[in-house]
Order: structure tokens, then sequence, then C-alpha cells
DNA sequence: TTAACTCGATAGTAATACTATCATTATTTT
DNA sequence: AAAATAATGATAGTATTACTATCGAGTTAA
């Protein structure tokens, strides 16, 4: 197993960082495949543990709990989302391509453009559809939050507002723009898959396809191309 | 305690109605407050027999878990949305000015427009905000929506979905921008509540009137008023 | 008044989410 | 190569959770 990339992950989240032993990243990479195949709720240390030849002490001694593991893999990947995202987009300028090209990276709609063997990314990204909220919806957030664990989802959406901004700088709402483009990308995948009478996707195929064109034409719909260079005309 | 308002919630949720008896609806009313409290996580039956004044057992006769009971108080809370929305729509006539309506009391800035003594219905918002996912972001989602349980939401969301289309009946995502917006109220509240920087709620007060700001612009930038009635003018 | 129903009380179970200890095995330092 | 240090495996144990089961007392309805 080889790990081609490494981010610097909050250490709030782990006792032992596990990045840096074969077993820490075993746990890691089966993590994913389990809770992808049992779901955050059915997934336990001792289930991981049997999964990957060890013990659940073992366990206890890289991640304290299974809400700081989850919170870690999440972590993971918005900081390889944002990594994906900045280095496809150094070849383009327009920032509505800019902006299109993040909501194919966010869908999933960018076909195999990146290819990575760290982790499988398919299973990390119907993880995050399906079990990313629950890293945040606590009675705890905010003493979580203090510990800045949420760091890279918050940079990857200004790193979404910082385009937003720049297509339509009279936009008064890049920032929760950002947010809800992520968040919706991610529920109208699940009530495609899951609950189809909360979508339009009739066909009931080719969800992220259907994701990816609904809400492609709501962030155009709502950034006014007219202010495209406004503010900087002014000066 | 008076319950003016009874809704025919869906029995596989409960095995003994809870509106027909008194211990029965003491026990939506304080698993509110309790859950409201300390969060869905912590909230046990052990906890909620003893703020009750009873025992596990017979909380157990009504409901087999809490997951259903969840999805209980949600369901009540659905259909009354949808009972409340309908009722104050029919002094309107105008469909732009209905889904202001509409946006308004999901986002409960309807100024106590409607006075129930029934539940507390800030407390349920609250829960709604931060727990109602759990209730479908689970691994048996399918076999659980097979047996109806969520369809107070989505007949919600084809309400909404149908002023939607009334307004822009070019439009390609009604059902789409429906629970966008159902999600995004919720999501954008809490967020300007917990994790402001997913916001651009600067100032970090008034969380329900920026939401309603925020998401009036993205319902109003996404529909094209030029589109009100031209299917009917074809006619 | 007897049957049906509801509730409270108690007991019990398997699983979960940990914590603790200790011997063994690697790895690193000297 | 020996000694020191650290990581792992194995095992045990605890409080809590999410139930299931049983029994007797009180309440209501025919």
């Amino acid at each position: 197993m080889q790990v081609l990339l490494t981010f610097n992950i909050n250490a709030h989240l782990y006792l032992r960082d596990p990045e840096r032993s074969e077993i820490g990243k075993s746990i890691i990479k089966q993590s994913i495949e389990l809770i992808y195949d049992i779901g955050f709720e059915q997934f336990t240390f001792k289930k991981l543990a049997q999964k990957i030849g060890s013990t659940e002490a073992t366990i206890y001694r890289y991640f304290s709990s299974k809400h700081k593991l989850l919170t870690y893999i999440l972590n993971w990947y918005w900081c390889y989302l944002e990594f994906i995202a900045k280095m496809h987009l150094q070849q383009v300028d327009d920032p509505r391509e800019q902006l299109q090209l993040v909501l194919e990276i966010i869908t999933h709609n960018d076909n195999n453009r990146s290819r990575i063997k760290d982790y499988n990314l398919e299973q990390l990204h119907s993880i995050v559809i399906s079990e990313s909220s629950k890293s945040y919806l606590v009675k705890e957030v905010d003493a979580i939050n203090r510990e800045m664990v949420f760091g890279p989802l918050k940079s990857f959406c200004q790193f979404m507002a910082t385009i937003i901004a720049t297509i339509d700088p009279e936009y008064k709402y890049p920032k929760s723009l950002a947010s809800t483009l992520l968040e919706t990308a991610h529920d109208q995948q699940y009530f495609s898959e899951h609950l189809p009478n909360l979508t339009d996707n009739k066909a009931g195929q080719a969800h992220k396809q259907y994701v990816l064109a609904y809400i492609q034409q709501l962030a155009f719909s709502v950034l006014n191309p007219n202010n495209y260079g406004k503010r900087a005309r002014l000066h």
C-alpha cells in the first residue's frame, strides 16, 4: 500500500498519527470500506479490528472514538478535494468555467480525472453523502468546533466562495451559496437514490449527472454574469 | 394538556397510538423537550421514562425504538407545517406571494402566526434542524421508506413544488428546488449558529431572518417570473 | 362480574464504547 | 550487539444502551 498524498490533519482528531504506520493506514483504509458497507451506526471498533486482523485496543491507541475517526476521514476528503480542485483550476482562467469544474468535482462527475491509489474514492464519496452530517450534527458541536476540526471543510467552502465572488462581486451570499451547493450536491444524490420523490430525476438513473445538471442550473441562475469584473473595473 | 390538532400518522411508526392516551401524549411532549435538551444520541427511553415518571417498559409499548419515535415526531411536524401553510395560503392568490409565505413558514419567520398549545414548536423546529436527517440517513432507508414513513415530508415537498411549478412552468426542477429550499433552510440556520464561517451572516445574530433573506434570494433568482402563466396562455 | 386492557416493577441479555493491564514483539538509540 | 523505548496483542473488566420477558395490580367496558 502506497500513500501518495498526505495532508496535515488536525492532531486533535487522533492519539497516534495513522499516516505514520502501516497499521494506522490500514485502519483508515478499512474503515472507509467498513463504514461504506454497514453504515456508521453499525460500525464498531471491534468489527474494524477483526477486519484488519488486530484488536480493539490497537485501534483505540490511534483514535479515542469512532466519531473522531469519521471526522478524520472526512477531513482527509476535504483536503483531497481542495487539492484536486486547485490542481485542475490552474489550467482554467474564466471563473465561470472554474466554478463549473468545481461542481463537476464535488458531484464526482470528473471521469477518472483523479486516479488515486490511497483510498477508495467512490466509497469515500458515498460516506461523505450519507455520514458527513453526523460529524457536526451533535450536541457538542461548539466544543469540537473550537478544536478546529472542521477546518478543511471551511477552507473548501471559502475556496468556492472566492470563485463565486469573482464571478459576481455584487452577490451577497458567496459563502452560503458555496455551502449550499456542497450540501445540495450530497442531499440531492441521496434523495435521487433513495427518496426519488424529492427530486425530478424521473429516469431514476444517472444520479450524478442529474445532480450536476441541477446544481449547475442553480448556481448560474443565482449569479449575474453582468457583474463579472464590475468591482475591478471601478478601480 | 389539550391537543388541538391531530394528524393521521403512519401506524408503522408506533405499536400503540400515543394520541389515544394521556401517557402517550406525554411521551411525545416530553420526548421533544428531552431530545431538544440533550440531543438524539444522548436521548434514551430510560431517561425519558424518568422524565415522565414511568418506566422503559411503558414507552416500549408505544414505540419499538427511539428511531421510530423520532420519525413519528418529524412526521407530526411535516403534517403540521403543511396544514398551517395551506391554511394561510387560502388568503393569497399570487403564487409568488404564496412561495414567499411558505419560505417564512419553513424558516419560522412567521411571528407567532401559528400559536399552538400541543407541543413546543420552537424546540420542535430545532430538532428538525439538527436531528431530522438522522431519520433517513441510515443504512436501512430503503426498507423503512417502503413502509411509507416519509410520506408527510414528501407531501410537503410536493406541495411546495406545485407552487414553484405555477410560478415558472418552464422550470425543470420544481421538486428538487423544493427539497433544496427545505434542507437549505435547516443547514444554513445550523451553520449560522454553529459554523458561521460557512455563511455570510457576519453579524452573527438574527439567524432566522438571515436564512429567510438568503433562501428568498435563491428561490426567486432561479424562477423566471416571465414564464408565469405561460403554459396556461398556450391553451 | 368477568374479561380485556393498560401500566408499573423487576429481571435479564447481548452488544457497545470504552479503560486498564501486562507480556511480547519491533524499532531505535548507543 | 545490547539496552532502552515504543507499538502491539491478548485478555479482562465496566457502565450504559437497547432492547425482551414476565408478573401482578388497577382500570375500564360488556
